[in-house]
DNA sequence: GCGTGTGAAAACCTTCACAGCT
DNA sequence: AGCTGTGAAGGTTTTCACACGC
């Protein structure tokens, strides 16, 4: 479930501040979800409350990491050492919740050796060694679109069945290995979506939705994402 | 719908080919979802397809775009310089999908001046001035999540009522803003939960879930999220 | 014939509301 | 008295399957 994640990271600041119970109406809040929801997530892994009290802050802290699986800690390797690669590497949020990044992977022969975040940067060929070296670990892709499924594809021989994919684009892989995509720019069109139906002006100016203008491709403007030929 | 800027994208992929139209089971396999569901979601924009031929790529993307309100580009500001917000500053997508990052803020009066892709960042006390200049925007926090609440009100406070997270903490903000959250620890979390169910070894040896073991603080190994007393 | 658009069915998720335990 | 755990109700999303138009 992927709001147990949530749940674990706002048990933290309950631990962070001593509190040794919380009602599922305290978690709820501090988590950003209503109570029943919380309690009907939380019976889903067993009865780790206590009726009339509450839950116990540890307890469940454990129960959870352990559902989730971070009661071992599980080797990441990022392939793709560019900003957002470096900035992956640095991202201190990482090993404090039971990932370690063990490998830094770039096609860029030039960079191999270059240190960051206290890694040397390994060319992309290293690849399988590293995945065998660490048994099942999670590749995260922070190369360019056009990279991407090549990578994932290389991941997959490795061995690799869980990957976080930066890259915007779609990737094919078999239907045992899992892939979360993280689109930042997605992020922000879903935000500008609902920014312009805040600002609903113009509504009754742009005319009827399903006008069909012939001329439609002269009214895009320029930088809307329409790169290619008209 | 959240699913619109992935059908955009993969648009793009078929207009940069060169493809005219496209059928709905093409479409969804670029895009990574089921054609039923594509073609539900096209339906609520309106009827831009033609039956027995598909859909015509331009006018469709078209408008994809207007109905996301990408016609218009969408000025963002970035506050926390770190490392991730030096990433999504020289992030490539966001310019080339109708977002202009106008605005780069730091609390640290240090990193004033400092030029970041092109900007100089600024000091947090000029986001009012910036918001001003720039009509609505879209915030982008990438401080720490200790101040990432309190940089939030200072977003509201400025008028933004967009805003992108990626820090670890649950905002609260007036219900007339939109918060969307990244978080990448939670990403890798979910994948690791998936990755444990794969290697579903162990189970048998864990033993009863329902086990109420009082030893289980000293159980919880280093490194797995437990940075807080025991 | 082919592929869209769309009711109807199914699956899924959320919320309510309260029985049951402490 | 208070709070969890959970059936039942309600809502939303996904899928099916086919009528309709090109």
């Amino acid at each position: 479930m992927a709001r147990l994640p949530v749940y674990l990271r706002a048990l933290g600041t309950f631990a962070d501040r001593n509190v040794a119970t919380v009602s599922s109406e305290e978690l709820a809040g501090a988590a950003g979800v209503n109570s029943a929801k919380l309690r009907k997530d939380l019976s889903y892994l067993g009865s780790y409350g206590t009726r009339g009290v509450g839950y116990e802050v540890a307890y469940l802290r454990y129960q959870i990491s352990r559902q989730i699986g971070l009661t071992q800690d599980w080797p990441v390797l990022i392939v793709g050492i560019g900003n957002l690669g470096q900035a992956l590497a640095n991202y201190g949020g990482f090993v404090s919740r039971g990932f370690r990044v063990v490998a830094l992977l770039d096609a860029d022969p030039a960079r191999a050796g270059e240190v960051v975040a206290g890694l040397a940067v390994r060319p992309f060929a290293d690849l399988s060694a590293v995945a065998a070296e660490h048994g099942p670990c999670i590749g995260v892709i922070a190369t360019p679109a056009s990279a991407a499924q090549q990578v994932a594809g290389a991941l997959v021989a490795a061995g690799v069945r869980s990957i976080l994919n930066f890259a915007p684009a779609v990737l094919a892989v078999p239907d045992s290995v899992d892939v979360r995509k993280v689109d930042l720019s997605i992020e922000l069109q879903i935000l500008a979506y609902h920014e312009q139906r805040k600002t609903a002006r113009f509504v009754a100016l742009d005319g009827p939705d399903d006008v069909r203008d012939p001329r439609f491709g002269a009214e895009v403007p320029a930088g809307a994402g329409f790169g290619g030929r008209p």
